[in-house]
RNA sequence: GCUCCCUUCGUCUAGCGGUCUAGGACGUCGCCCUCUCACGGCGAAAACAGGGGUUCGAGUCCCCUAGGGAGCGCCA
């Protein structure tokens, strides 16, 4: 039988990283088994589903790489098939009509919790015959009240349930519209899932939704429960943590293959391993290799495989992410210098594109203001013949290349008897305004022969200014 | 409260009865490299929640305790 996933988001907001990870699992058994992998939105709570959240999730799944062969499918428009089942189950004597009111529930369940029981649906209606006047009625699943079921999960094993402890709940709403356990069971059923992979806070529905497959007379599907994400201080995750939706991390400058990377390392491991391409993954990934424990997100750790990724990636690639970012400094990276160069020259020194964008407007735009620090320390009294002379000798280079420039900058270093780091970092502080950046050969060859000596220019009159109002 | 799940360095994890005086990674701290910042290299500190069993032998199997989490909705 072919290998059938899915992912069913609630669309309540953005797609959030516990549900990409989830994602991520899914689409990496679909794939490696050469199954399908199909996106489902779970959208029967019409109060809460929106269609921006709808969007957030798709370009979330889109960003990441994601993609899916079946849907987007919409179980708000399969509303006549959910009517079908029921009504055959209410057929079968499966289900029933239940009259009781909200204020009548709340009560039990209160009674029931002043009791120490654990709260619960008693089954009150269950052999009613009569319609109750002016009550609208639900439709509750008859849930069998002896016996267990058991449910093998692939990652946690044998997990048995009493049925006892399982009541009757709710299938159909008064108004009709049919609920969360009810509607997975059915489009499990008729979109043909083979494993259902999910977060482990669903393992307590499992026994229900089987028992629901049961009563249908259709097998149930594998299910595979995933530990929880915590957040970094090992708190449920939550808005306060910043950082929670995927767009989040686009936007602080991750590439996705890294959020991938980090993100199936929480809960999975290959022995040692821990960078992993695509290929690989898809290769190696295996359910029985899945923890059985929540584990916390580790934001060092993540940003550690980013900037590995930002080395380590084809520099084009880095590019097309980076002018993202560029753009928003408002520089237009279609100029130059070629941004893969610029890449090539700073991936050794940012940890995201967020920061390699902001360490590389220099290289499209003078600077406003010299870094104060880097200024007094380096563009003093002392610094002037060595800048007069680097623009000398810079002028003098022919062929604008970090290895004619690097022979430039040495050759002012001895005539002046001086360290080369006496030389090169005024001239840093020149060009750059600060007193980091790549080394300064590849510096001045990104910049430009007209950019680096219009800077040099620009920095002995700041000395002369300076000096000379002293 | 009841039911279910979980528990190895600060964090992510390896470990599937002996090879564990517990390995790797991030982070931290040293040292080296060096024109800045980084990259890189080398090294260090750092964990089997507690208690009972089972066994010749337990991080690994079983039980209990403690601590965490989830579910108990006309939410998903």
């Amino acid at each position: 039988m072919k290998v059938r996933t899915r992912f069913a988001p609630s669309p309540t907001g953005y797609l959030h990283i516990g549900g990409a990870r989830t994602a991520l699992f899914s689409w990496l058994y679909a794939r490696k088994h050469g199954g399908d992998f199909i996106l489902r939105v779970e959208d029967t709570d019409l109060a809460r589903s929106n269609a921006e959240s709808v969007n957030a999730i798709l370009e979330g799944m889109n960003w990441l790489g994601l993609e899916y062969d079946e849907g987007p499918f919409y179980q708000t428009k399969r509303f006549d098939r959910y009517k079908e089942v029921i009504q055959q189950l209410l057929d079968a004597d499966k289900a029933y009509h239940c009259y009781c009111t909200k204020e009548e529930l709340d009560a039990m369940r209160e009674q029931q919790m002043a009791n120490k029981e654990k709260p619960r649906y008693d089954g009150r209606c269950r052999h009613r015959t009569e319609p109750r006047e002016g009550v609208q009625p639900v439709v509750r699943f008859r849930n069998p009240t002896e016996g267990a079921t058991v449910v093998e999960d692939m990652v946690r094993g044998r997990v048995v349930f009493q049925n006892s402890e399982l009541d009757d709940l709710i299938i159909a709403r008064s108004d009709g519209s049919p609920t969360y356990n009810f509607t997975v069971v059915v489009d499990d059923w008729d979109m043909r899932i083979t494993h259902v992979i999910r977060g482990d806070d669903h393992l307590n529905n499992t026994p229900r939704q089987i028992n629901i497959f049961k009563a249908l007379g259709v097998e149930p599907p594998k299910y595979a429960h995933l530990p929880m994400i915590l957040g970094p201080d090992g708190a449920k995750l939550s808005k306060r943590h910043g950082a929670v939706s995927v767009m989040q991390y686009r936007d602080d400058g991750f590439l996705p293959e890294a959020l991938l990377n980090y993100l199936v390392r929480l809960g999975w491991s290959h022995g040692d391993q821990e960078v992993f391409s695509l290929e690989e993954l898809i290769e190696l990934f295996d359910i029985a290799n899945v923890n059985h424990s929540a584990s916390a997100i580790n934001p060092d750790k993540l940003l550690w495989l980013n900037q590995h990724y930002i080395k380590t990636s084809d520099p084009d690639h880095v590019a097309r992410h980076l002018s993202w970012h560029m753009g928003n400094h408002g520089i237009d990276p279609s100029l130059p210098p070629p941004l893969r160069d610029v890449v090539v020259a700073q991936c050794e020194r940012a940890k995201t594109l967020v920061e390699m964008a902001a360490n590389s407007v220099y290289f499209y735009r003078d600077f406003e203001d010299y870094d104060e620090k880097a200024a007094k320390k380096n563009l003093d009294a002392e610094a002037k013949p060595v800048l007069q002379a680097l623009r000398a000798a810079l002028d003098a280079v022919a062929d604008w290349q970090p290895e004619a420039i690097h022979a430039a900058v040495e050759g002012v270093a001895e005539r002046l008897e001086l360290k080369l780091g006496k030389v090169a970092q005024p001239l840093r502080v020149a060009v750059t305004g600060g007193g980091v950046s790549p080394p300064i050969d590849q510096t001045l060859a990104l910049l430009g022969r007209e950019r680096t000596l219009g800077r040099i220019e620009r920095a002995i009159d700041y000395i002369e200014a300076r000096s000379g109002g002293a």
